[in-house]
This record gives structure tokens, sequence and C-alpha cells, in this order.
DNA sequence: ACGCTGCGCTGATCGAGATCAGCTATCGAC
DNA sequence: GTCGATAGCTGATCTCGATCAGCGCAGCGT
């Protein structure tokens, strides 16, 4: 019986999977292998990479431009993918950081297309986790285009919280969170001093305090007023396969 | 035989698909729709929708924030998908909009479904149109976060340049672009006015010209430097399934 | 005990790009 | 033939957030 990993918990959510489908699910998962904090597991332009699940910590992907501006992409939190991308376009795009020490289990390019091939309905559940990152990528580009910085802020910290609240890391009141403030500023297209205020003013307008690693919701529905936040993206409707 | 549709073209350069799968390819086309320009045909918010190719034409995909402000976030062209989030993740987070009068041909979500389980490769395959989606918003998110103005825009019509020749509609001398200066900037995160500056700049620059719905690139290689253009994340690598 | 480095924090100044207010040219409706 | 509407274009001004320069503090290696 494969055990009931975050992963198994987000594409459950999407397609009931069968016994044998469980089954192939886990036969995916090779090695299992830790990374420390900072030292990059994929880097942009390699080719013919594998790719991880994330079984435990926080990992960033990033892209570089040569004059060393970066912009991190997103945060990848327990049971997300690092790296699909890497082996369906045949090499990376991006690179990606462990925020922390991470523990991650290792998928071969090969066994995940054989495993597409061999059990379909898993190859639609990972479409759909894709879609649902993908439409996390277009909120991000919504915040970083058309929102100020502190509306920024807000709504990255509340999409974050619900992330984490679906594999059971968050509440209402709040989360840990590692995140240093040039890591915010790079995800949020901004400068860390710029960061360093727009923290300050949320917590002045008692709205959510992050410090310490502890990001706690002072007033949460007055900062998703004020974020504008519409969490229906993020949230599974029920199952679309049965 | 099914024809040698841009969606064809485009799926074949990563799946060889045989005889059985085009065929059940082409079965998911039903009835050939036509939108005409500036009419939304999936609104964000709306469930239960219909995906659809897109065969003729242009459209954006786009979210709006309640006080008006949107962000574009990708533009389609002949061989896209549209609205393909929107059957798997049940609802749509976004609206699409025909930038000019278009042609589509509809999909119904229970038949595309069906097909995945009824041919693996054909999911593989659309996962991998849907990564490479993926891959341009993330360029796009890069664009907004640390281009500046300039930058970006160059960036932006080199993409565009790229994908349309991917499809037979751009050369490297330049392409027809029925794109006005509100939907760049809407798409760039700029303002109308500074749009018209910024291509002002390049077309002084000597390196481009966006000028009665044709862009012409008067120095490509000049703009590719200036725009750090890497094309990578575009180009097929040749096919991942045989 | 010492310095070093990473992280958070703050004031002063600067600049890219928004906003405001207007202009011209074109095109279709009446 | 004129009246809107739409698209492109421009100058003047304002503002948000970047940049520069610096602060204190905690952890850590020597």
């Amino acid at each position: 019986m494969i055990e009931n990993t975050p992963l198994v918990r987000k594409l459950g959510a999407f397609v009931a999977l069968s016994a044998p489908e469980l089954a192939v699910l886990a036969s995916l998962h090779k090695r299992r292998r830790t990374f420390v904090a900072g030292r990059d597991l994929v880097r942009q332009g390699q080719s013919d990479q594998a790719a991880y699940i994330l079984a435990n910590g926080w990992a960033c992907s990033y892209k570089l431009l040569e004059d060393g501006r970066r912009q991190i992409v997103d945060f990848q939190i327990p049971g997300d993918f690092l790296g699909l991308r890497s082996i369906l376009l045949h090499v990376s795009d991006h690179s990606i950081e462990p925020v922390t020490d991470i523990e991650v289990t290792e998928i071969l390019a090969a066994d995940l297309l054989t495993a597409f091939a061999q059990t379909p309905r898993l190859a639609t559940a990972v479409l759909w986790a894709a879609s649902r990152d993908e439409a996390m990528v277009v909120e991000h580009l919504v915040d970083i285009g058309r929102r100020d910085a502190a509306e920024r802020m807000a709504h990255f910290l509340l999409e974050l919280g619900g992330r984490l609240t679906l594999v059971g890391l968050a509440t209402k009141a709040g989360y840990a969170c590692p995140l240093t403030q040039y890591l915010l500023a790079d995800a949020l297209g901004l400068s860390s001093v710029h960061v360093n205020r727009v923290l300050r003013q949320l917590r002045e307008a008692g709205m959510v305090t992050f410090r310490e690693g502890f990001v706690a919701f002072d007033d949460y529905d007055k900062l998703a007023v004020f974020a504008k936040f519409d969490p229906t993206y993020m949230d599974p409707r029920g199952p679309l396969l049965l």
C-alpha cells in the first residue's frame, strides 16, 4: 500500500486513482535524495535532466538574466513536482534551488513516459497538476503586471497560505515560512529594501505580520479584500475523472 | 486523411502520431464556429466551458481585476488551444477575447478525456503543448518582473516572431501583426502612452519598426542582443516520443 | 575576544514609467 | 458634410519603487 504522500493527496483530488495506478505511481519513485539549501539541483540550460517530487522542505524555481537580475517563478512545497518541464521540453528553461535543506525522490524521464503510456489516467492527472501550476504562474503574472507592491505582497502571502493549507501546513491564523526578504524581492519583482517597507506597511495596517520565519494573519478578511484575493483558481472543484 | 493543420504540425514535432491517433485527434473537432473581434468567447469564472482550437486569426487570454485593470497573459495564434485549462480545472480562471475575427473548432471536455484514456500518447503530446505554453508564460513573467520597458517590448516582438515562424506566418524580416498599442500595453504591464514612446525608441535606434499592422525587424541581431533573447525555451528539440 | 557574513531595517535621493491633458488622422454612421 | 469613435502620438507633471548608503544584531569560525 502506497503511503498517503502529499502528491497522492493532490492528484487524488482530481482523479480517483485505482490501486494499480497508485502502484505505478509508487514505482516511479526511485532513489531518495537530499540537497542542502542554496545549492541548485537543476540548472538553466541543462538537458536530459531528471525530475523530482519534493517530499520535504521548500524550493524555488527561477530564471536568471545574464546580468544577474533574477526572477523567481514559483516556490515549491511538499507534494510539488520539480523540473517536470525539463523532461517534457528536453532541456531545462529554469533553475531550481532549495530554500531549505530538502528531501526529494527522483523520477526518470523514461519511466514517466512509460507510465503515461500504461496508465492514461495518470497522464491526465499529471496534466491537471501542470495546469494548476500554470494557473498559479498566471496569477503571479497578474500580480507583477497589474498590482502595486503592497497588493502584490498581500496576494502572495495569501496564495502561499492557501497552498500550504491544502497539504496541512497552514491555517487561517498563519504558517511557518522560511523565505527571506531577498527571496520575496526576487519573486515579486521588487528590491529587498522595498519588500521590507511593504511588510512594515502591512503590519502597521494590522493585516499581516511576517517575522522570524512566521507569517501571522492579523486580519485575514481585511487582507483578502485589500489584495483582491480570489481563490477560485486554487481550490479543486471536486474530481473531474471518477 | 487528416489535413496538415497547425495543431498537428505542432504536436507532431513532439510525438510521432500514428494514423489511428491522428484519427482520434480529428474526431475531437466538432462544430466549426466563428467569433467576431472583441466579443469574449470564454469568460472568467464560467464553469463547464468547452475548449477550442484556433484555426484562423488571433486571440488573447487575459485576467481582469475588479477595478478594471487588466493583464493579458498570452496571445494565441493558429494552432493554439483556447481554454484548455478551463476544462481541466472545471472553471475558467481567465477570459479569452478574439483580437481579430477568428475561426475555431470546438472540443468537448468529455471527448477530450475519453481520447486521453484511449490514446495515451495523445495525452502526453497535449501535456507537452501545455508545458510549452507554460514556458512562455514564465518567460513573460521574467519580462514583466525583471526587464525594463524597452527590453520587454523587444523581447516580446521577437518571441511572437519566433512563434509565428513555426506556423509559417513570419520570417526574420518581420510579420503582420494586428495588435494595437493598447493591447501591447495590457500584455506588457505598461500604459499605452509608454508603449508608444518605447516603440519610437526602438524605431529610432534602428532595431524594429511596428507600423500599420506590420512588424519589420530593421536589425534582427541587434534587437536580439538588446533584448537578451534566448530562444531555447521555444524551439522543439526534436521528438521526445517516437 | 575578534571580525565576518547574512539578514533585517531605515533615511535620502533619483529615475522610469504612470497619469493628465491634449493633439491629429482615419473611418463609418447618419 | 459633420459627428463620433478609435488609434496613434506628444509634452508636462507626479509618484512609486529603485538605488545608495548606512544602521544594528545574531551566529559562527578562529
